[in-house]
DNA sequence: GATTGTATTTCTGTATACAATTATAGGGGC
DNA sequence: GCCCCTATAATTGTATACAGAAATACAATC
């Protein structure tokens, strides 16, 4: 059953969905099923995951661009370790793009993008109200997401789309508040507000205070 | 003749550098040799370099994360284009960062590092009294290198010096006013007395004006 | 002449083979 | 026992071969 299409056909929904090799290595590393510091040995990947090297290493080298693993020449890769330190600096790191990104979101945002910020935020309220964790976590970052496209800067989408793939394994795992979901409703509503408004610099400060608590929700 | 040796092995010096595979492809595309739209043909790019295809797919793959080309499944590689938008986004994207990375340097900067920094400053007035321009160029550079170290967070290195790479290039056919030497080191100066007085927020604005300066000398 | 379906060619995606480098294990010297 | 050297094994880097998808060319049809 699907609940509710993004633009990019992604679904909400319980359906599982098919990964490539990428991704499937991706959630390997981040879910902490290769600890830091653990060499990957590209035959090693290839038996896991069902494919020859070529696949592999491809996947290596875009794993290094994501800062997930370092490839040092002829001795292979090494996953990277995060230090609670490196956590919260990326939130630091995603807040400042962030802001940006609705500050030009804001400026540059087309009908059609509006109507699916639209769209999705309602999707936000309706899942909300009946208390849909695990919903709310795809809609949410699918409402960034639309932020991030209504910016129409490629560098941003792509670096912001990449935290987002950081969180989502790392958000995971969380227990949250039982106050969580209406919490951060009101969070996006502010920052919704900003774009009906037009008011860019209410758009900066509410993803600002949006990012800031989030960071205290996971880090605190 | 080396005149000035980074911690990295990177030289001051006029002695022609081997690139890698990667970089060639890099260096091509950005300084135009590839249009933007372009297709790049595996087998083109194989004769053109003389290795075989599968390093080039790697390269493809790095040069996707650094968003210069676009990988489109069972098509190929295309070229990106930059508009004049694009390039003044990028300033503001790297100001952001620029600006984190001083705080967190001022911060977190060890006492080795410290003295690099020095040291690469009296390397900048050196050069400026010698007026020579490409030589300062890659001392720019460095500068900025240390304070990325500084700031302890691998992302933040990472991505920085991705930029500085884009710059690079661009650089190169610069024309640079008469006094953009002196105008320069006066904005280092006013970003390494921050550092020496720990002083987080003057280092901050610093680096504020002297990217807000570094956009108008190359996009005004 | 334009259009559509099909055959051919070209190109990408993947697997595998080979070369070069690095890591490992064992033996000799001190 | 410790260190160093060498031989071997393991692993990465590169080239090539093959399978499948996409683009192209061309002929048949309207």
């Amino acid at each position: 059953m699907v609940l509710y299409k993004f633009k990019d056909d992604t679904e909400v929904s319980n359906a599982p969905v098919s990964m490539s090799q990428l991704a499937k290595l991706q959630r390997d590393i981040l879910t902490g099923k290769f600890r830091p510091g653990e060499k990957l040995t590209e035959q090693a990947l290839c038996e896991q995951y069902g494919v020859s090297r070529t696949p592999i290493r491809e996947a290596l080298r875009q794993l290094e661009a994501d800062g997930l693993v370092e490839n040092i020449l002829n001795r292979g890769a090494f996953v990277i370790g995060m230090s609670q330190q490196d956590y919260e600096d990326m939130f630091e790191l995603r807040k400042a793009y962030e802001i940006q990104a609705v500050r030009w979101a804001i400026q540059r945002i087309t009908d059609e993008e509006m109507e699916r910020l639209e769209e999705t935020f309602e999707f936000m309220e309706f899942y909300t109200m009946r208390n849909d964790i695990d919903k709310m976590l795809v809609i949410n970052a699918g409402f960034h997401q639309v932020i991030y496209e209504a910016s129409h800067n490629r560098m941003l989408q792509r670096l912001l789309s990449s935290y987002q793939t950081f969180l989502k394994y790392r958000d995971s795992g969380m227990v949250y508040e039982s106050d969580y979901l209406t919490t951060v409703l009101e969070e996006h509503r502010a920052i919704f507000k900003a774009f009906i408004d037009r008011d860019e610099k209410a758009g900066a400060e509410a993803m600002e205070r949006h990012i800031n608590r989030a960071k205290e929700r996971r880090c605190g």
